[in-house]
DNA sequence: AACGGTCACAACCGCAAGCAC
DNA sequence: CGTGCTTGCGGTTGTGACCGT
């Protein structure tokens, strides 16, 4: 029982400890002194939350609370059938570094991955019918990929034109972040330099797809055609044509916006 | 209704890397 | 260079809900 464990925690001891930390659940309470901490310091410096915030909760369980449930751009919901092919994807190719896997999927936390993971599919792992579907899932994939790269060629061909296109798109994507930031009103007054921070970390995320999409050993490959990739997904996304990156071309979108904040 | 199994999720723990001093 | 602190990561555990028997 978590109580038990807290009451033993203090009474174990003659003398209550300073370190003595509340553990199990957190309290809608503690929630929001946490949330305030974090609006007013940002993250990071957890250990300092509990002096400054008036926790009494360690650093790390500080932390771990934000990142798995209180950010503010975390998707709630299960996971849909396209997450659920990245994670497979992912998996397979990086095993179980969740944090690297959870990069690529926007929203989704490391923890929530890996315990999808674990729900869902380590049992089911070694069943050849689900070798097969994920072979199938890798196909389509692929499929999509070169009809993207052929989208792509005539983007080239045609790049005035769709140069035009990809301000309305951009502007589109504004109007509806904006939009979007409004309904977050508490955390509206995102610093601009999170905004960045979220945009590089979108740029690696889709590099690291990209890359892994062509096939390319290392994520860190940085060439033109990525660059030319990025807009591709971006694009998909502001065109509404795939749920699963929507958060990922919000992210994207930030550093469109933030020169307006 | 009671029980056991499974699922989904939150939270904790130990370890290691990064960093400042 | 060594040390201590902070942070992040992956593994594991605990708990409640749900479902079938």
């Amino acid at each position: 029982m978590y109580w038990g464990e807290v009451m033993a925690c203090h009474m174990g001891r003659g003398v209550m400890e300073e370190e003595a930390w509340r553990k199990g659940p957190w309290t809608s309470e503690e929630d929001k002194l946490l949330v305030e901490y974090v609006r007013l310091h940002g993250e990071g410096r957890w250990n300092s939350v509990s002096r400054l915030a008036g926790l009494k909760r360690n650093g790390k369980s500080c932390r771990l609370r934000w990142v798995n449930y209180l950010r503010p751009d975390l998707k709630r919901g299960q996971i849909t059938p396209q997450e659920e092919s990245i994670i497979l994807e992912l998996h397979a190719r990086w095993g179980n570094r969740w944090s690297t896997i959870a990069r690529s999927l926007p929203g989704r936390t490391d923890n929530e991955i890996k315990n999808y993971w674990r729900t869902h599919f380590k049992k089911k792992a070694k069943s050849p019918s689900d070798a097969a579907e994920k072979a199938r899932n890798r196909l389509l994939r692929k499929q999509q990929f070169q009809q993207q790269q052929q989208q792509q060629l005539q983007q080239q061909q045609h790049q005035a034109q769709q140069q035009q296109l990809q301000f309305n798109f951009d502007m589109k994507g504004i109007m509806a972040l904006l939009e979007d930031n409004t309904h977050r009103a508490p955390y509206a007054s995102q610093s601009r330099q999170e905004m960045v921070n979220m945009q590089q970390n979108s740029t690696e995320e889709q590099g690291f797809l990209y890359s892994m999409l062509n096939g390319h050993p290392s994520a860190q490959d940085t060439s033109a055609d990525e660059i030319l990739w990025d807009g591709l997904w971006n694009m998909d996304d502001v065109h509404g044509n795939s749920n699963v990156h929507s958060a990922a071309s919000k992210v994207g979108l930030y550093s469109l916006v933030a020169p307006f904040c």
